[in-house]
DNA sequence: ACAATTTTTGCAACCGGTTGCAAAAACGAA
DNA sequence: TTCGTTTTTGCAACCGGTTGCAAAAATTGT
């Protein structure tokens, strides 16, 4: 069907060799022979398969992009810049979507059997073993929105999630709350587990203010509204530091529906400061996530270890900062106090 | 470094075709020889090499997903469905992200160089240059979201807008509105062109009310908000048919910053449903898109091409309906006259 | 037990490229 | 012009598989 190098090589009257060399930037071709190729490449419509060149040079420039979060539309501009990073250093994403997936071993097996050059894994809620698994195999893992940690078994990009859960305890306790709340994410994920840390190791240090904590199933709109839904039929806290902005939006929408608003009677503050946030009929408060650099930093580091793939693994973690906006009140003189 | 046929053949004792037939269903191989192959593959870690494979067979069970739209987080679930139902079939999606890309030809390199085996469209605002020169490249296409014709070059899966526009007509119409509004997407998108011709048909037969329109820049949050924004700043209309529900939101953020009330002052009918539109705080009335049915219809599609390439091009049509939420309201007794 | 069939297996060529090596061509110096 | 060097080119083997074909093995019938 499609025009192979023999064809373009019998027409330009060359040998197969000269026009694979062409076609490969750095090798020995003299100007003429290259004029000749590309012509005739040019006249029969030629374009080399990157499959079968793979096979010979070790190479597909396939980037596996795992996740397993679909529902958080945070995820759509994390894909958008991926796709777009990677495309811009000539890498392409195959994406896979490991929802529903517990057994790392499937995925190994596919992403072997695409001999992808390496896997990003975009997710704070994969357990830890897929991108373990990966790094198995052999395949350089870059995971991103991953646990930090001053081991890493793998390369991580990401915020540090334990002291965005101090960050937001600190908040709260500026304003003068004195019944606070974590309402986290998926208990079993990892980025769930630092921010509950962060919160309630801060808050201990200030005995007079009362913290409970729960969690929603998934970061997802749905399970941020049922959970709060939950809370309110008992005696729901004055503030909650919620473990994402779309479980915030979800807790939002079900204690409006409940007739109370926000902030008046309850306060609500995010993490990941996504674009919705900021719509004016949300206005969450909010720590904001670095996400264009995180990706832009993760894509990076896969770039550098193609070349270099038992670079010793790093963690890179960027700075969080609080986006004051409308779900947060200021309680009386506490303020100052405790 | 990957375990090879070959090492699998040496160890088991038997020939690399043996083992290659092991692999491939519907292959000659008695029990005996599947077994000893089978037993040395396992032990060795062995998976065979799809891209290898694809140089023979001529498929690799890639398939390009190709979008331009990612700010509209109803494309989110789109990916959801898609990566879901091309992995169920063994398909694998190589995500391909063409915004701001405007010479077809590079997408063509592209995807031939990684030799898909099919390309699915999900956009309904990229020009229709993209999947003829998919289809005329050789490749089959799916154009999912895309523009219903009626003589269709390539096959379609989607939704007819025209009628889409005719229903949002008629049910501001029988809630007595006298001064309406179509807000579209982008002006060159054919699905705008489509719901705006749809919804000033329909409106054309009840000349006592007054029809305006405009446009905003694209299918996202800021450019609805924008060209709300934008109206607002003259006498706005009664209520405004958006042409998707993102920019409906977009527009209800600008209402109410402007110290309007929906559906008091204004009223706004969107298209999509999408997973947000139900959420408490925006309760948008808006008509139904069957995402869930398109996709896997178009999978279904894609499935079928790959067997048989030059199948006769169809368009398949999804019904959509109205979902009645709160952004509308029923005016005085005109509704039934006109 | 033997011949005729059917099934299983291995050989070898091929898919579309790349690359080490040696021969050929081009170049530079004397 | 000739000889030594450098650059360019083609040959042929290889990457990891698949597959048509014929030989070998197993099965069937008598």
């Amino acid at each position: 069907m499609a025009v192979t190098l023999k064809e373009v090589a019998v027409s330009a009257g060359v040998s197969r060799s000269a026009v694979s060399r062409t076609f490969t930037d750095g090798a020995s071709v003299s100007d003429k022979m290259r004029r000749r190729v590309e012509k005739a490449a040019r006249d029969l419509g030629y374009s080399p398969n990157a499959l079968a060149s793979s096979l010979t040079t070790g190479r597909t420039k396939l980037i596996g992009l795992v996740s397993n979060n679909f529902h958080n539309p945070i995820f759509l501009e994390v894909f958008d810049l991926f796709t777009r990073g990677l495309q811009d250093r000539g890498l392409r994403p195959l994406l896979v979507n490991l929802t529903d997936e517990t057994d790392p071993e499937n995925s190994v097996r596919m992403l072997r059997q695409y001999s992808v050059d390496g896997v990003v894994v975009a997710s704070s809620t994969l357990l830890p073993g897929f991108p373990k698994a990966f790094r198995d195999a052999g395949v350089p893992v870059v995971h991103s929105f991953g646990r930090y940690s001053s081991a890493p078994q793998v390369h991580v990009v990401g915020i540090d999630n334990v002291e965005c859960g101090r960050m937001a305890a600190r908040t709260l306790i500026a304003r003068g709350y004195q019944r606070v709340a974590f309402l986290g994410g998926p208990e079993n994920a990892s980025s769930t587990q630092d921010r509950y840390f962060g919160f309630i190791s801060e808050m201990s240090e200030h005995p007079r203010i009362t913290t409970t904590y729960s969690y929603a199933d998934a970061y997802s709109f749905d399970a941020g509204r049922a959970e709060m839904a939950r809370l309110l039929q008992d005696t729901p806290a004055q503030a909650y530091f919620c473990g994402d902005d779309v479980l915030s939006i979800g807790a939002l929408s079900a204690i409006e529906d409940d007739g109370l608003s926000v902030p008046g009677d309850i306060g609500l503050i995010g993490l990941n400061d996504m674009e919705m946030a900021g719509w004016q009929n949300i206005n969450l408060t909010t720590i904001h996530q670095p996400i264009r650099q995180i990706v832009t930093s993760s894509i990076e580091l896969m770039v550098a270890m193609l070349d270099e793939p038992d670079r010793y693994p790093e963690a890179r973690i960027f700075p969080c900062s609080v986006v004051e906006r409308g779900t947060l009140k200021t309680l009386n003189a506490a303020s100052a106090a405790d």
